[in-house]
DNA sequence: CTTGTCCAGTCGTCTAGAGCAGTTGCCCTG
DNA sequence: CAGGGCAACTGCTCTAGACGACTGGACAAG
């Protein structure tokens, strides 16, 4: 029989989250197999001590997450392939909704990502890989912000992120916050329309200091992403390089074709 | 006062689905504008007549697909711009109205098309996993192409492409060789105008026998790519799981002028 | 004027049911 | 033995409540 934890009902913890924790795990650590058929939403009602309507709200969760498929008359399964989608974070939308700078900042800062716990922010002389990404000269120097990420108290994210000295110079951009709309706001000010943005996924194994930081398994790869930002010139304006825990991270994009 | 409509619970379709619909609309339609609160939940209960977990049901739909921002306390609002990835990339578009079919298949099979040197053509049972992207009920048949691509004699690429039998029934699909434009040109044929098509980008270990066929050093991580193609009418029609062991994947977007 | 308290409104979570609609396995029939 | 039909099981939709937590404004006390 599959063991599965118990709900803590004096925990602040919504019950319906703390089922979706245990299922998570339960599908982590393999006990719950891809393709394997979960107890069905009465089973897991009966198990947990809650309402039907609470299962269904974690299993919900998980489906939304793509770790689960539901089929109705069949059962609940896990994913062959498990897949994370992005989901908004409120915390993030009501910070949006203030700055009134919503899309671009939820995508470029990444929706879902509910709390940053080390920032560091400096200006130092570009490395040839960013010289080249932003289309600067040599010996040209950048305001770098160094981030991390927490999901739920867990490390989920690391990224860096660059502009040119000859952008920030002056502006907010140089101070750790960048204060109502974040830097692409303060970009926005000093006279740049951000216009496009280009995005590299790639896939590898993660350096031991990433791996630490990320608090990740042995042998677990990373997904990085690496986003350039450009004005309405086509002049790029910043770059950011992520780092992310995979496979907690999946892309989705939509593209109407005409 | 909102003009909502009404919910007809004669019809097949939920009833919670209609009033995300009524919603959608009021959105679209400008009557809702950006930033505008909601009617609460009690409100709207009274107005289309039913639950309030249903209402919640319609609400929960729209937050996740960015459109809504509920607010503890406060109120639901309308989200202030769209998401970006429902925006279109002016590149792909552009390219997909000049260049018809040519494009739209040299995008979505990857550009700079490698040879193939593999090749497995057949009909078999949907997983549970791709009856669920593909929207196609139980015990459905696919018909599957799996293919190894080259670039410069190394493998690069293996690629599964699935398509419902009720659409590939009878048609070139089901051949080794789909003719002049590939497998799109086919469905296209079939009836079905592609429209739009979305992707999932995620990391992880190479199986063993991913490994072997991509000739792959050990520790070393795969980058999987899951493309659905839908037509007009929303429908997915064809399904693609790539494992590459190219490093990067590279996307591009564009901001509507705002 | 400032501060603190109270309260109405709102969303978040949860319970305890109900009927409906797919899926599947089994039994019965021919 | 093959096929049809039935019944059990599953998830899906929905109802009708309850209480808690957060917000924002009214109002009283300082």
């Amino acid at each position: 029989m599959l063991e599965l934890g118990e709900v803590d009902k004096t925990s602040d913890t919504p019950a319906f989250k703390q089922i979706a924790t245990a299922l998570r795990e339960a599908i982590g650590s393999g006990r719950l197999a891809p393709g394997d058929k979960l107890p069905s939403e009465t089973q897991l009602r009966e198990h947990f001590g809650v309402a039907r309507m609470t299962v269904r709200q974690a299993l919900g969760e998980l489906s939304a997450e793509g770790l689960l498929v539901a089929e109705h008359g069949r059962g609940v399964f896990v994913r062959e392939r498990p897949v994370v989608r992005r989901v908004a974070s409120d915390r993030f939308a009501r910070r949006h909704r203030e700055a009134g700078q919503a899309a671009f900042i939820a995508e470029a800062e990444g929706i879902g990502v509910p709390s940053v716990d080390e920032i560091e922010v400096g200006s130092e002389p570009a490395s040839a890989d960013v010289r080249q990404a932003l289309a600067i000269p040599a010996r040209s120097r950048v305001v770098a912000r160094r981030r991390r990420y927490l999901m739920d108290g867990q490390p989920v994210e690391l990224a860096s992120s660059y502009v040119p000295l000859s952008i920030a110079k002056g502006t907010a951009i140089e101070a750790a916050d960048t204060g109502p709309g974040g830097i692409y706001a303060r970009i926005e000010e000093a006279g740049h329309v951000l216009a496009e943005f280009s995005e590299e996924v790639a896939a590898r194994m993660p350096t031991p200091e990433e791996r630490r930081r990320l608090r990740l398994p042995a042998g677990t790869p990373v997904l990085t992403v690496r986003r350039i930002a450009f004005d309405a010139n086509g002049l790029p304006v910043e770059l950011t390089d992520t780092v992310k825990a995979a496979p907690s991270y999946v892309l989705e994009y939509r593209f109407p074709a005409s």
